[in-house]
DNA sequence: GTTTGTTTTGAACATTTGTTCAGATATCCT
DNA sequence: AGGATATCTGAACAAATGTTCAAAACAAAC
C-alpha cells in the first residue's frame, strides 16, 4: 500500500462542492460551465470528474444534501401544543433558510434540470417537509386552535409565505431577522387560527 | 412603394414570442438555444432575428410584457372599503396568475439571466405592483380594519403566498380554482385582520 | 529512496452555442 | 405585369460546451 485514499480528496471534493452551489445560485445551473467551476476551485476541468461522475449529479448532491440537513435538523414534538408547535416550526423554517441562501435558491429554482429519476427522489423529501408541517396543522385543526379548511393548502400557503422571506430579507435593512421571525409568526399565527376571537 | 411592413411579420412574430414563452418555461432561458425556438416557430433560426436583436431582448419583452399586462389589468378604487379592496386584488392575483403560468415563471426564475439595464426595469414594474397591494394595506391600517407591524413585509407575505398557488394547482386537481381562491382569501383576511380577541 | 496508488494536468473530441449575411423567395402596391 | 421591399434560407463564423484519457506530478508507506 501506498498513499491513503482522500489525502487530497477530503479538501478538493468539499471545494468543487461549495464552488458549484455559489455559481449555480448566481448564475443558475444552465448558464455554468465546468471550467468556470473548475476556475473557481483553481484546478483543470478534468480534475472535476474526480468528485462527479457528471455535472447533473453535482446538482443533484447539493440538492439532496439540503434536503436531507432540513429534514434531520427539524424537531417536532407530537406531544406538544400546536400552536408551539408551529410557532418552533416558523422559527425554525426562517433561520435554517436565512443561513442556506444558496443552497435554499438551487433547490427551488433548479429543479427543472434534474433528470426524472432524480426529481422524483427530490420531490418526495420535499414532500416529507411539508408533510411534517401539515402534521401540525392537522393536530390543531382537532384541538380546535386551528381553523383552516384544507391543511394540505394551508401547509403550501405557510410555506410558500416562509420561504419568500429569502428573496427580499437582507441582514443590513431596516429590520433584524428577529423583527421579521416575530411578524411572520403573527401573520401565520392569525391565517390559520380558531378566528373567533379567542386565541392568540 | 410595395409591401407594407408586417405582411407576414404580424403572422411570425408572435409565433416567436410564443415559442420562446413556452420554451423559457419548461427549459429555462439559458437552456434553450435558438434554433430551438426556430424549430418550434417551424423557421430556420437566421429568420428569428428579424424579430428580436438578440436572445436577451427576447427574455426581457417577455417579462416586460407579462408585467405591464399585470398592471394595467388590475383595478382598484381607492375609496372603496379596504376589506372589499384587498379581497378583489387575492381573487385577481390569483385568476391574473393562473391563466398566465409560463409567463409567471419566467418573471420570476429568469431575473438573474437579464442585464443590469434590464433587470432594473423589470425591479421598477414589479415594485409597482407591490406598491398597489400595500396601499390597500395602509388604508385598512388606518381605518382599523387591519392590524400589521409592518405593510412592506405584509405585502410580501402576501404576493409570495398567492404566486406560490401556481407551483401546485392543478385544474384537473381535487379542488376548483374558486376553491383554493376562497380559502386563500381566508387566510390572507386573517393574517392581516386586526386579531379580535387578543394582541401581538 | 523506492514503490504504489491518488490526484492533477493538458490536450483532444465531437457538439452546440449566438449571431451575421448574401442571396433566394414571397408578398404587396401600382 | 413589374418593381420594390419584407421575409426567409442556408451556410458560415468563432467561441464555448461536457466529457475523456494518457501521461505527469504528487504524497504517503515501506
Amino acid at each position: 500500500m501506498a498513499r491513503t485514499a482522500g489525502s487530497h480528496s477530503d479538501i478538493t471534493g468539499p471545494r468543487v462542492r461549495a464552488a458549484a452551489l455559489k455559481l449555480f445560485a448566481r448564475q443558475g445551473f444552465a448558464a455554468v460551465s465546468m471550467r468556470e467551476i473548475a476556475r473557481e476551485v483553481g484546478v483543470q476541468v478534468g480534475a472535476l470528474y474526480n468528485y462527479t461522475p457528471d455535472k447533473q449529479s453535482l446538482l443533484f448532491d447539493l440538492m439532496k444534501s439540503h434536503l436531507d440537513a432540513l429534514l434531520a435538523a427539524f424537531r417536532d414534538d407530537a406531544d406538544a401544543d400546536p400552536v408551539a408547535r408551529l410557532k418552533h416550526l416558523v422559527q425554525f423554517h426562517i433561520h435554517f433558510h436565512h443561513d442556506r441562501p444558496d443552497a435554499v435558491f438551487i433547490a427551488y429554482m433548479e429543479l427543472r434540470n434534474l433528470t426524472p429519476a432524480n426529481f422524483a427522489q427530490i420531490e418526495t423529501l420535499r414532500r416529507a417537509y411539508e408533510d411534517r408541517l401539515e402534521a401540525i396543522l392537522r393536530a390543531g385543526v382537532i384541538t380546535g386552535d386551528f381553523a383552516v379548511d384544507d391543511t394540505k393548502i394551508a401547509t403550501r400557503a405557510v410555506i410558500a409565505m416562509l420561504t419568500g422571506i429569502n428573496t427580499w430579507f437582507r441582514a443590513d435593512g431596516r429590520l433584524s431577522l428577529d423583527d421579521v421571525t416575530a411578524q411572520y409568526w403573527q401573520m401565520v399565527s392569525k391565517a390559520v387560527s380558531a378566528s373567533d376571537g379567542s386565541s392568540p
